[in-house]
DNA sequence: ATACGTGCAAAGTATTTGCAAACGG
DNA sequence: CCGTTTGCAAATACTTTGCACGTAT
């Protein structure tokens, strides 16, 4: 039993060790443990790149899932505060929403001016130039966002 | 009477000289001369960084030159378009739209977590890598924007 | 004269909030 | 039980659109 459980776990944290990792922030930071916020962050945990609210909204419902918007908002606005999803602004008015990376596995994000897709690309050097600059600038920077805006290869 | 007409001009376009090229944009594309979004292109010629729909709508209205609010939006809409003006998202679902400069001019913008100030920044090493990464990604990109968050100077 | 530009008001989206009921510890 | 979480609906914030009127060409 015990065993099982173990093995379980560690799976799970293998592949969305941010799941894990944002629960137990949720956890210590005083909030309960309630269906709704849970599913967001499973989902959440489960993206390679940024979602929507309403994408949420729509994805959980698809899976049987469903919650209320208000609680998709509620949620990421909670994870947002607590710094466990980082919220992406693709140009085009809807904001959306990622996991944070731990630290030097950023990402950053490829906007289609012609289809609007939403793409990820990183660049180790483009991170260290961007940590180069933050520091010369009096500020406590905490995060950091890059747009590419552009036409996508099918859009060419 | 001809001469001072022309020093007029001249200092104009040396202190604006992004206001002057807009409005010649505007009439290449067959934009007939009206108040309000000359109005729109005049002011934002004057900024150093970038300004809401609504800041540009009170500014206007406290320079005793009111617009309508749409008008507003309608005149950033097409310059948009025509790729006069460059989008902003500082993270606050408010757009903010400043000149875009001539290019090698750039500048990015930091944002205050704290207070919500949005400064702006330049670095030609940050310039560099983007453009190096912008190369290797199969799109065709044509415009970039970096936005910093943390806790400016004041807020720290 | 005619088509474009403008302002107002209404409509449309994305997001937030108030509140009663469901729920977890 | 009690306070948090949730879903619904109403409210809000930003932006867009429809339309009648004004204006530039």
């Amino acid at each position: 039993m015990r065993t099982i459980l173990v093995i379980v776990s560690r799976r799970y944290t293998d592949h969305v060790p941010w799941t894990a990792h944002a629960l137990d922030v949720l956890d210590d930071a005083g909030y309960r443990s309630g269906g709704a916020r849970r599913a967001v962050v499973e989902l959440l945990g489960r993206q390679n790149c940024c979602l929507s609210a309403q994408e949420i909204f729509d994805r959980l419902r698809g899976a049987r899932r469903p919650v209320g918007i208000a609680s998709v908002y509620r949620t990421l606005d909670t994870l947002a505060d607590l710094r466990l999803v980082k919220r992406i602004d693709a140009g085009d008015g809807i904001a959306r929403y990622e996991p944070s990376p731990p630290d030097g596995d950023h990402h950053h994000h490829l906007v289609c001016r012609d289809c609007g897709k939403v793409e990820a690309f990183s660049d180790p050097r483009l991170e260290r130039a961007i940590d180069r600059v933050a520091d010369g600038l009096g500020y406590a920077v905490e995060e950091h966002e890059v747009v590419l805006t552009g036409a996508c290869s099918d859009c060419l």
